[in-house]
DNA sequence: ATGATGATTGGGG
DNA sequence: CCCCAATCATCAT
């Protein structure tokens, strides 16, 4: 498969998100120009250069975790919670505790 | 070109 | 909790 040039640009802007630190899909979407923060997960779900891009920092507007490859429960999405949990980014039943671990890709 | 489908979001009952 | 519209890249028809 190819990388769409929409996918690039995503793929770049996650790419600037700090070990550590998190952002939201709509962050994320307003730093590559685009309305649809779901047109923007529908291209990190399919980042083929996964963990170097860092696919895993990004989580839903309202702080809890998100889908992961597909997932939104199981043992896959278990892997983006524990890739976090490594950076010492940790959740509470399902929701970001330190919302000052947001990062702001507009910036 | 048309319709369906998402790793979403914000609003409503 | 569930349902819905808006949004838009991508893929199937």
């Amino acid at each position: 498969m190819r990388i769409s040039d929409f996918q690039a640009r995503v793929y770049r802007a996650a790419s600037r998100i700090p070990r550590g630190r998190v952002t939201t899909y709509k962050l994320l979407a307003a730093a590559v120009g685009c309305r649809s923060p779901r047109a923007v997960g529908q291209a990190l779900r399919h980042n083929p250069f996964a963990p170097e891009v860092p696919c895993h920092r990004i989580i839903r507007a309202d702080l809890t975790v998100g889908g992961f490859v597909g997932e939104e429960q199981g043992p896959l999405w278990q892997r983006k919670v524990d890739l976090l949990r490594r950076e010492d980014v940790l959740f509470r039943r399902g929701v970001l505790i330190d919302a000052a671990r947001l990062y702001n890709p507009a910036l």
